[in-house]
DNA sequence: TATTTAGTTTAAAATCATTCTAAACTACTT
DNA sequence: AAGTAGTTTAGAATGATTTTAAACTAAATA
C-alpha cells in the first residue's frame, strides 16, 4: 500500500513532511526509535525537519494507530513501529529493545482485577543482562 | 528495626535528612510516590528538605535497595517502597498504581531468551480502565 | 574533647526532552 | 482562483531532574 493511501485512510492529511516520515518507518522492518533517532536519519535521507514537526507527525502517528508508545523509558519517548499486541525484552544498560510476540505464551492465576475496573492491556518486560 | 539502623546496615550515613524520610517511609504500609510527593509530606509533617535532597535520597535509597523505581511513567520518577518481586495494576488514567504478588501467577511458553543475555526480572503490567 | 576529612545539604543555575506560540505556509474545498 | 482549516517552523517556555560550589555535619583521628 502506497503511504499517501495510508495515512489519508486514517484521516491524516498527506503533507510533504508525514511522507517523508512514513517512508522511512513503514517501508522496512519494524522498529523502535525516539523523535531525535528519526530527525538524525531524516536529515541522512536528505531531507530536514524541525524537531518539532517530528513529534507532532509522531504523536499524529501514534493517536491515529500507525505505531504504539513503548513505556519503559523515563529518559526519552520511544516508539515502536509494530503495532501487534507483543512484549519485550529490555536490555537495561542499552535501552535497546527486541520484540517477542503473546501468541504462545500461556498466563495462569492472573490476579483478580481490581473493583470497578477493567483489564485494559497487559504488557510483559523481560530485562535482559549479558551472560557473564 | 530502627530506622538509623536500618540505614547503617546498608551503609548509608543516617543523616538528619536521611531519618526524617525514612520515617515517612518505612514506618507504614508500602507505597507508590514521587520526589515531589515526598517533599510536600515532608513538609506536612513540620519539616523542610530542598527538593535536590529529595531526589539525592531517592536515589541513594534506591541504589542501597531500600526502595525501587517503578518504570512506567514518563512524566515523572514514581518510587515504589516495595522491594519484594512484584507486578502492577496501573490505572492510566491516573497514574495509579496497585501492587500484586507474583507467587501465584503461572507463566508458560516464555519465548526463548536472546543469545548471549540471561533473563534479569520479568515484569508485568495490566492496564486498567473503568468498567463504564 | 578538639581537629580533620569525607560525605551531605542547599539554593540557584543548568540541562534536556518535550510542548507551546504565533506567524508563515499548504492541502483541500468551494 | 480564493478561502479556510490544518500544518510547519523557529524560537521561547515548561517542568522534571541534575549539577555546582559553598556551607554544613557525621564520623574518624589525634
Amino acid at each position: 500500500m502506497k503511504n499517501i493511501e495510508k495515512l489519508r485512510r486514517v484521516g491524516l492529511r498527506p503533507t510533504k513532511q508525514r511522507l517523508i516520515i512514513a517512508d522511512l518507518l513503514f517501508n522496512g522492518p519494524n522498529r523502535h526509535f525516539s523523535a531525535e533517532d528519526l530527525q538524525v536519519e531524516i536529515a541522512s535521507s536528505g531531507n530536514y525537519m524541525s524537531i518539532g514537526t517530528v513529534y507532532n507527525c509522531l504523536k499524529k502517528f501514534k493517536k491515529c494507530g500507525l505505531i504504539k508508545q513503548v513505556e519503559y523509558s523515563k529518559e526519552t519517548a520511544v516508539f515502536d513501529t509494530n503495532t501487534n499486541h507483543h512484549h519485550h525484552f529490555l536490555n537495561e544498560e542499552t535501552g535497546q529493545l527486541i520484540d517477542f510476540e503473546s501468541d504462545k505464551l500461556v498466563l495462569q492465576n492472573l490476579p483478580q482485577i481490581p473493583k470497578g475496573f477493567v483489564n485494559n492491556g497487559l504488557e510483559i518486560i523481560i530485562k535482559l543482562k549479558k551472560n557473564n
